[in-house]
DNA sequence: GCCTAAAAGCAAATTATTTGCGTTAGTGAT
DNA sequence: ATCACTAACGCAAATAATTTGCTTTTAGGC
């Protein structure tokens, strides 16, 4: 487990969560990702190397938990008035974060940490999942016609992904359209 | 670049590359990989740590490099008659290898170094595009339907590699078969 | 308000990484 | 074949990161 809020007494855990996180963000955004060592982030944020050591394990670990933080989306996609709009704009908006370089740095870390902490890259996987459902469910809501929440992931999410990871191409804005269409039934 | 055979002059450098790879082959298969140090790889080796230091850089840059010699097919997909067989057993095969430990491993090396060493990620996904292509080459040949490359990556080959990198479900056979059929021509 | 235990600080010990410099061994030219 | 050249290696000292034992702080339960 990488954080634990509060379990059970002691605990000023969360506020020295949330400035070696600040710290991260901070040094992440300001110098070369390389160049960033945990001493630094310490620094940083004020606490003793051996804080982080003994909460976080490694870098590598660090970068994870302030990355799917960073990725959890923080409010379900927008309700456009049809599945196909609501659809497309959140995948436009989900190609063009993850394509970024931020974004992919993310995705990374995220990917790096598992097997040291397992669930990382789960919980991206949730995280996408749920926004995909939240469309899923307004559109079962106006009677449209919709794909199976695992469909769009097999046919939407995944061709995105993977280009991202290993082609150096994102995928271009018609590509996404073009994935979208055809998870969607014929438009009149 | 990491590895340079032999540029210009100079260069014991093929030798101490195979010794080095095999020092960090040998050392994953038998111990937890986060206690693989650069320092034992180097003792394995017989070389000095800063050789090693100086040719890859750090430990992820080394075991992506060892990673992607790894993950390269060493023979094209297996012909089988007909295209359906051939991309059915090769998707299986590819499945089952890259959702095994090792190969996840492997795929995880290989995308943690990206940003350091730029294209290791695309050498991989280019292997994986020539067994694709040459299953497509042979369906053509016979005069079978097959459909393009880059739909396979999207609809067969990401799908795969989503559900093994984010999902800890690994894709079951069947599911691979049915990614399968959803590419090809209506069974007769 | 006191007690308790988890979490943080501190500093010493260990381990990994970087670096300067001398040596060795392929390579290409003579 | 020999020689000169240079990239790559070895060695060891310097620097930086990580681990660890022990002490101190602090939030939560009584």
């Amino acid at each position: 487990m990488t954080t634990r809020e509060s379990i059970r007494p002691g605990g000023r855990s969360a506020r020295v969560q949330a400035s070696v996180h600040k710290a991260v963000r901070g040094l992440l955004s300001t110098m070369d990702r390389s160049d960033v060592t945990i001493p630094l982030i310490a620094t940083e944020a004020g606490v003793t190397p051996s804080t982080i050591y003994r909460r976080w394990g490694d870098l590598p670990e660090l970068l994870a938990d302030v990355a799917v933080e960073r990725l959890r989306p923080d409010a379900p996609p927008r309700d456009t008035g049809s599945a196909r709009t609501d659809l497309t704009q959140w995948a436009e908006q989900y190609a063009d974060e993850m394509a970024s370089g931020i974004g992919r740095a993310m995705i990374r870390d995220v990917l790096a940490s598992v097997g040291a902490d397992t669930g990382n890259a789960g919980k991206c996987c949730s995280y996408t999942r749920e926004q995909v459902q939240s469309i899923a469910e307004r559109a079962r809501d106006r009677g449209e016609e919709f794909p199976d929440v695992e469909t769009v992931i097999d046919k939407l999410v995944a061709p995105i992904m993977y280009r991202i990871l290993f082609d150096d191409v994102p995928p271009t804005s018609e590509k996404v359209l073009s994935l979208v269409e055809s998870l969607l039934p014929e438009r009149r």
